[in-house]
DNA sequence: TTGTATAGTCAGTTTTACCTGACTTATTGT
DNA sequence: ACAATAAGTCAGGTAAAACTGACTATACAA
């Protein structure tokens, strides 16, 4: 088990790490997503790939899950506050990059 | 290969993620490190690790190795301008977590 | 010349991450 | 009633990351 924390930014880090967090993360500042339409719109990714990152994302504390009850009722993640903190973090990263 | 670039942060991100690499990064921060400074510094790590991690923060434009011929003639690393350029994202995420 | 320190490499194994295809459950639309 | 869409789960397999212990090479120091 990793809580060493001699360094405070690991766990952050590793929240927006793996092979589909960033993309989805990325997607999630322009609004609301969705489990079938994050599969639309990350290319190359897959049912379970989405599933288990949205799990983690949700976990770390960096997403949260709703249930939409209208029309044709679905779930939605949206940023929770501290994911919105780190809006500036990634925004700066995209700079540097 | 991915270079899709629909989410520019995701390189950088790519580049701290890891067990090893945030930790080496956050004592980059108070100045050159090396090798087995950082084996001792380090709780859990070993040679591989951490030999590893340091092609790699060095191979991502991090990092710059250079040979230090002085006395006891060893090898440092030091945070290259873009790993500099990174510091106050670092820090941002220290406050955040 | 024997030993110690630095800075690694290499092969083999284990652990973790990711992928695939089949299956499920609930809610709609026709 | 039948098919479609949304949002998943599950088992099994492959691929990538990390760990271990043994080994190497160069520079000093005693």
């Amino acid at each position: 088990m990793n809580s060493d924390n001699s360094c405070p930014a690991e766990g952050l880090l590793k929240a927006l790490s793996g092979k589909w967090k960033p993309q989805i993360f990325r997607i999630a500042l322009d609004g609301p997503v969705r489990f079938n339409m994050l599969l639309r719109l990350v290319p190359g990714s897959n049912k379970q790939s989405i599933a288990v990152a949205l799990k983690e994302l949700e976990e770390q504390g960096l997403f949260e899950k709703r249930v939409v009850t209208v029309k044709p009722l679905h779930i939605e993640y949206n940023l929770s506050s501290k994911g919105q903190s780190l809006i500036p973090v990634f925004r700066q990263l995209e700079n540097i990059a």
